[in-house]
DNA sequence: TAAATTTTCGACACAGTGTTGAGAACTATC
DNA sequence: GATAGTTCTCAACACTGTGTCGAAAATTTA
């Protein structure tokens, strides 16, 4: 039982481990969750089924697993608007993009862990630990801001809520309809909505503007 | 076989199908859409398992039938809205105010059947076609508003599009976390959020305002 | 009341999940 | 490179829930 932070190569059991993470994150991309079998899910990693549950408690804590995988690295894109002030809307938008970019590869079964709202214990679990983090992230931010007399709309906790509920819903309507709207048209719409949600009227607005007068 | 429309009273097997609506209506206010059985909801209505494919195709048909039936209700809440123009915030905000109210009631299983990316073909269906609608109609009223000259940010398509998700997210959040904040302040809130999103700042806004330099 | 129909349900087949325990494969140590 | 201890594997089993079928009962219609 090597200790956390052993030096030691990975045994067997890891690579077996890794092995049906990965068969799972591309068998989850291909159907709905609750189509893959667990009988897939092994034969995939080169195990009999019944081997599967020496490694994972159901095919839930599978998806919970990667999960927890893939959000850290959406939290690493947020970062640095996170930590910026006032309407920064290019640290934003880069923010948004990068996150954008792993919904579109992996959109299907993201879309089922952070969206489903009823996803199973192992998954709700970590989804909650992490919207809360990411919450009161947010929350921090906008009292910052209001702090500095940024006009704010609203109780910061349920703007925060909506800002983050926003960001995945477009994300799952964009996988969900990649041909409805161009990548840009999504990001810029999408940063423009958060701002303005946050701050109202926003000055130099990149989104492409409504038909306007031209009927 | 009865006509549509056919002045004929409700036969035993019509009531049957309206005791199976019911009982899966209060059923699935309880627990979680994929812990309630098909044997449940049949012995809850009084007839027997096997007798329960008599009326329906399966679980997922129950529910997008008692969808179809609450939507329609919704519908009508925002008629008002969707039908005036520019920002009339009290149209909006007592549209929402009914759906809102209707949410606290069955938010369990709408949440289920409407912010659930896989509930199922027939679900799926249902709401599609609703979805459609809905956006259709916000967005016309969307084009409507900049042709009038409102400052409106961003494609209509898109804006409908979040406008009715953002609806979703917050009622569903409400369900979820009754404690984390009053109605009134959920209603003021996600009002001027909405019509931020649309137009930018708002005047007269009724929201409570972020804690101001307070500190 | 009899014929037509609608409705009911027991019995069956099946797919997927989760458990167990005996043994094979691997790893560390000498 | 043998050996003791651990890690891993899998066939066999028990179980739960779904969906189908057809014969019989109940209801409706004429």
């Amino acid at each position: 039982m090597p200790a956390i932070g052993s030096r030691r190569g990975p045994t067997k059991g890891d690579q077996r481990e890794r092995a049906l993470l990965e068969a799972a994150r591309a068998l989850f991309r291909e159907k709905p969750f609750s189509q893959v079998t667990i009988d897939e899910l092994a034969n995939a990693a080169g195990i009999a089924r019944s081997g599967f549950y020496f490694y994972f408690e159901s095919k839930q804590a599978v998806l919970a697993a990667l999960c927890e995988e893939v959000i850290g690295q959406n939290d690493q894109d947020m970062a640095e608007w996170l930590a910026s002030d006032g309407l920064d809307r290019e640290a934003l938008r880069q923010g948004l993009a990068g996150a954008l970019g792993r919904w579109r590869v992996d959109g299907r079964w993201l879309r089922e862990a952070l969206a489903n709202p009823d996803p199973g214990a192992e998954v709700l679990e970590v989804r909650e630990r992490l919207n809360a983090k990411g919450c009161s992230i947010v929350s921090r931010r906008i009292e910052r801001d209001a702090r500095a007399g940024l006009t704010v709309g609203g109780p910061p906790a349920l703007l925060a809520a909506m800002v983050i509920k926003l960001r995945i819903m477009m994300f799952s309507e964009a996988y969900a309809n990649p041909e409805e709207y161009t990548e840009d048209e999504l990001l810029d719409t999408l940063t423009d909505a958060i701002l303005r949600l946050l701050y109202g009227t926003v000055p130099e607005s990149a989104a492409p503007k409504a038909p306007a007068a031209s009927a």
